[in-house]
RNA sequence: GGUCCGGUAGCUCAGUUGAAUAGAGCAGCUGCCUUCUAAGCAGCAGGUCAUUGGUUUGAAUCCAAUCCGGAUCACCA
């Protein structure tokens, strides 16, 4: 259903028979016609001129003349403008078109059938709770799972939870001296915070000992080493990796705990995964790339005996693969999983949602399993993003600057209450009912607001000025298809074919807008990027809008034209619905 | 310092495989609800696309230099 390819297809074989040319189809720059001119698609002919050796004007009239010529069942006129040449569909392609697309059982795309595709995303640390960064990349790996499943391919979300090392020891030495015995539950607080706590308690603590010992004329370094908090919590490392048995049984209470709290999170905001990786049964791995890596001449050894690649001749620097002591650092862990990744379930591509801060070390990961010869190295892409930042710069948890997940998803349910309550449209509506539609148009402002930016730019969130939800926003897209339902309540789209119709601007306009929706998702699925598709959302509901506010559909003109708009309008609908689903958004009926 | 990313309207962002008069939303100003949901529609105003030079029939887009901002270059994860 791809109708661009389809008129290339026609162009590209009237080259040949009228001038004698052979070029691809694919070759061809075709765009849809900008409203200020009469057309629905637009050749861009200057490239062919040149070859060609014809004037752009000329070679437009003689190239639109033959289309016209060999096509009238589908080319119904054209225009030719500077270098540009216009052209009109015929109605009946146009009818046949929405007939087909609405018969079209599923919305689906081929482009990657058959192909495996892992995504992780989300990827937390287990001392402190979920932010709004977190949620970038929640809604980031939910949203390129689901357009890659719309494209075909079978989709393994996964999850790496980094749940051991010096940062979880902070909360746990600070709980064992602050909490006596205060536990999520008997103190009612979310599992996730009640551990982010003591971790901020620990950095206090150890700001004043560090504090008392500069006072006593220590530098900084010195003091940050000797304080006493310090020291315990080192000592915990050592006894965490020992395997005392009191320490792993605190870890152990605290992480689940933690886990408690993501899970309510995870629920609250739709995300899930079909395995977990846990840091603290994954740090042990990659050791066997090591003794590959120097059995093939790729790592060397230095004096001490750490373990060293050279990528000098890539570009980068020399990078530590295996600590002096035998130990593994982080790109040791990482070579490890995903070679267990790929062992488990045997990956065409494996997708790391992680931010643009470790472009670097996702570069360097690739380019080692490339030169280990791993059959899987090509397959892993790095899905950078960026920071979301408030006006004032990088959030940072030191100094109170983080926007919390849970936090920034009760205020969005909240706003959306008071609209709601406002506009007053759904009294008759039970709590439940209440509930669950609060949820949808929050989830959906906050959902949009982080989607429809470019996924590699970082970008700017002020906590001053709530999420809208008018305009390009989510809660814009979902009203119009609430009343699109609302139409369709009054008034059923038939199965009955559509009878001979001359299409009126803001009908063609949508119907233009219809077609689109093949070509915007597989551009969402090649290049990782669920914001083409927010920004396709938009304007066909803007599209719709229009429409809807300068046509009646239940008061048509006649029965033809109700019949064609109200399949407009269903076949609008479900798109809609198909589009706001590949971003992890659900749409309502009424609102 | 090396590498990478970015700089477009007051603000937040599209547009960057070169193509018609650079587009949206928010904020500001005008209109439009006794007819299908006004979370909407129609309009006004707002721009030296960081700067300079180059390539081209054509540059926000490509090249070079400069300025500004950010990330990264740990025997941290």
């Amino acid at each position: 259903m791809r109708i661009i390819a389809q008129i290339k297809e026609l162009i590209s074989s009237s080259l040949k028979e009228a001038f004698g040319y052979s070029t691809l189809a694919e070759a061809l720059v075709i765009n849809t016609t900008k409203p200020e001119f009469e057309g629905d698609y637009t050749l861009v002919l200057f490239s062919l001129a040149k070859p060609l050796k014809l004037a752009p004007e000329k070679l437009g009239e003689q190239l639109g003349e033959a289309l016209v010529n060999q096509h009238p069942e589908i080319i119904a006129r054209f225009n030719v403008i500077k270098g540009f040449l216009n052209l009109t569909l015929t109605d009946g392609f146009w009818l046949q078109f929405l007939e087909a697309q609405s018969r079209q059982p599923s919305l689906q795309e081929p482009l990657l059938q058959g192909k495996k595709v892992m995504v992780e995303y989300s990827s937390p640390n287990t001392n402190k709770p979920l932010h709004l960064g977190h949620l970038r990349n929640i809604f980031l790996g939910w949203s390129v799972a689901e357009i890659l499943k719309n494209c075909g391919a079978e989709v393994i979300k996964t999850c790496v939870v980094n749940d051991r090392g010096i940062h979880i020891c902070k909360s746990m030495i600070a709980w064992q001296l602050f909490a006596n015995g205060a536990t999520p539950d008997n103190t009612g607080i979310k599992g996730d915070h009640f551990v982010g706590d003591y971790y901020v308690k620990f950095n206090d603590e150890l700001k004043r000992q560090v504090d008392e010992l500069m006072a006593s004329g220590r530098t900084k370094q010195e003091a940050e080493k000797e304080a006493p908090i310090m020291k315990a919590t080192q000592q915990m490392l050592l006894d965490w990796e020992a395997g005392k048995s009191e320490v792993l049984s605190l870890w152990n209470t605290m992480n689940n705990w933690v886990y408690e709290g993501f899970d309510q999170t995870y629920r609250q905001i739709g995300a899930d995964f079909q395995k977990t990786y846990y840091e603290s049964k994954t740090y042990l791995l990659g050791k066997q790339f090591v003794a590959e890596g120097l059995q093939q001449g790729i790592f060397f050894t230095k004096e001490d005996g750490s373990t060293w690649i050279d990528l000098t001749n890539e570009g980068l620097d020399q990078k530590l693969v295996l600590r002096g002591d035998g130990t593994s650092v982080y790109i040791t862990q990482d070579l490890g999983l995903a070679q267990e990744k790929y062992n488990e379930f045997a990956y065409d591509q494996s997708i790391y949602v992680i931010a643009d801060e470790q472009n670097y070390h996702m570069k360097v990961l690739q380019l080692i399993l490339e030169k280990l010869q791993k059959p899987y190295a090509k397959g892993i892409y790095h899905l950078s993003y960026g920071m979301v930042e408030l006006p004032s710069g990088r959030m940072k948890s030191r100094e109170g600057t983080v926007v919390d997940a849970d936090d920034i998803v009760s205020e969005m349910i909240a706003v959306a209450k008071r609209k709601t309550e406002e506009l007053g449209k759904v009294k008759d509506f039970t709590a439940d009912e209440l509930e669950e539609l609060y949820r949808m148009l929050a989830l959906g402002a906050l959902k949009f607001f982080l989607l429809r930016v470019d996924p590699k730019k970082k970008m700017v969130f002020n906590p001053e000025e709530s999420i809208d939800f008018q305009g390009f926003t989510g809660p814009f897209v979902q009203y119009t298809h609430a009343r699109i339902c609302s139409l369709l309540r009054k008034e059923k789209s038939t199965d009955q074919p559509l009878s001979e119709t001359v299409f009126l601007p803001a009908e063609k306009e949508l119907v233009l807008q219809l077609a689109q929706y093949p070509v915007v998702l597989e551009q969402a699925a090649t290049e990782h990027n669920p914001s083409v598709l927010a920004t396709y959302a938009f304007t066909l509901a803007k599209t719709f809008n229009s429409f809807y506010n300068l046509h009646s559909v239940i008061q048509a003109e006649s029965a033809e034209k109700k019949q064609l708009r109200l399949k407009l309008a269903a076949q609008t609908a479900r798109l809609i619905e198909a589009v706001m689903s590949n971003l992890g958004i659900a749409v309502p009926q009424r609102m």
